[in-house]
DNA sequence: CGATCGTAACGAACATGTTCGTCAACGTCC
DNA sequence: GGACGTTGACGAACATGTTCGTTACGATCG
């Protein structure tokens, strides 16, 4: 299901030390395979420390070995959920602008199923192989474009940093969305605003949440390449 | 220090029983300021509920009643931090892009302060009447600028939603700072990055970390207001 | 006034992330 | 080989957010 993962690391790789034979020795990479495959079957918040130390047959304390807190493990278990991500070709500019929304907007999908993972990554950026290969591709496709080196470094931390927001946002208000009927939110309490005290939110109350979700993203994306490319 | 907020509200004000002559009534807005008290003389890490149960004489599982989670006693905290945020006129369209800009980089400078709340906000959008104010004051410059209703509208959601996740990010970011010199981070995988796997991160290495943190939030206003303006 | 219903108050319990201390195994050095 | 230092393993404990069940009080209705 995944390939053995070859960190450029300055941390040493954790030797286990577990010689009994009815356990097998712990490792960062069992660690991050039994998280994936509990996160794939079960969904992330069954991931926990308890639950994989069961899953591993010890302890959740011995968990802090490879990682350290349950951020860095988000961060592996994103690099996994990037095993398949493909990621399109440099070969030619023509249309390299719809190349990257296209990327911009399967990522933020991929992070839309799972928000706390999006959280963690606002928290600690991640920074696997595989994400540093998407940040590579995004810088390339920027380049191929024609934009300017500094625009383009500076730019990929936006576009990426929107596209996790965008998922950990928006990924959680569909997970709320089961008996919340009665929860107040900016939407109910936007369309009760007094045109007296909030003149211009009354005003615009009819597209503040208008369009889909989707409609929305990709929108905000072309915001931001415009932006990028201009500015 | 702050002021009775009127909340338009379909939520109840829960009236309190204690009738005891040792305990106040416990109430939304005591709770909630002595949420602000601590967090301001302690920190944010400090509100707690039990900290805030012990502060009202009280057990933690009574702030329930007042507020459904901490997520949305952080969204009455942001309100209270609204309290003393200028907002800039809207009487004249000169100047009304640096105006908003200059407001755009105070909020995110005000959240940066609590990056725990900032994620909060990305959990719940927030909806204090306060927090209406700035949607309306940034629509309303928005609109003085000459913005299409629809990309205001759309527009005002992107901009706050960057100065959100920008807080969470970098706030989190130099919270970690301290003791954390062995800790792998994108800034050092990157600067050993291969350049034969990763040819574009390497080449734009110099670029990625460049600026300072003030350097690149104005810069990434600016790429959305012209990505707004213009697309 | 008594009965009924709704709900504030809050202890007990649970789940979760994490730290600290202890032990034992392993590697290195003399 | 013995001494010493490092570190993996992990139980116990702690802190925190939250839920559930129980009690008692206040409001409403007949």
């Amino acid at each position: 299901m995944f390939v053995t993962i070859v960190f450029v690391s300055p941390r040493r790789e954790p030797v286990s030390r577990r010689q009994r034979p009815a356990k097998a020795p712990l490792s960062r990479e069992s660690l991050v395979g039994v998280a994936f495959r509990v996160m794939r079957e079960e969904g992330l918040e069954r991931v926990t420390m308890r639950r994989l130390a069961s899953e591993l047959d010890t302890g959740p304390a011995s968990l802090y070995v490879y990682v350290r807190n349950t951020v860095e493990l988000h961060g592996a278990l994103l690099d996994e959920l990037l095993a398949d991500f493909v990621l399109p070709g440099l070969d030619t500019p023509v249309g390299w602008e719809e190349r990257l929304i296209d990327l911009l907007c399967r990522y933020t999908e991929l992070l839309h199923g799972y928000p706390s993972l999006a959280r963690s990554m606002l928290t600690l950026l991640p920074h696997g192989p595989r994400y540093l290969r998407l940040i590579d591709c995004v810088l390339g496709l920027l380049h191929t474009g024609g934009v300017s080196a500094r625009n383009a470094a500076w730019g990929v931390d936006l576009l990426l940093q929107h596209a996790t927001s965008t998922a950990a946002e928006h990924g959680t208000r569909e997970e709320s969305v089961t008996g919340e009927d009665e929860m107040e939110t900016l939407a109910s309490v936007a369309a009760e605003a007094s045109p007296e005290r909030y003149p211009h939110l009354a005003r615009a109350r009819e597209e503040l949440f208008s369009g889909t979700g989707r409609e929305r993203m990709r929108w905000s994306f072309e915001v931001l390449m415009k932006g990028i490319k201009t500015t």
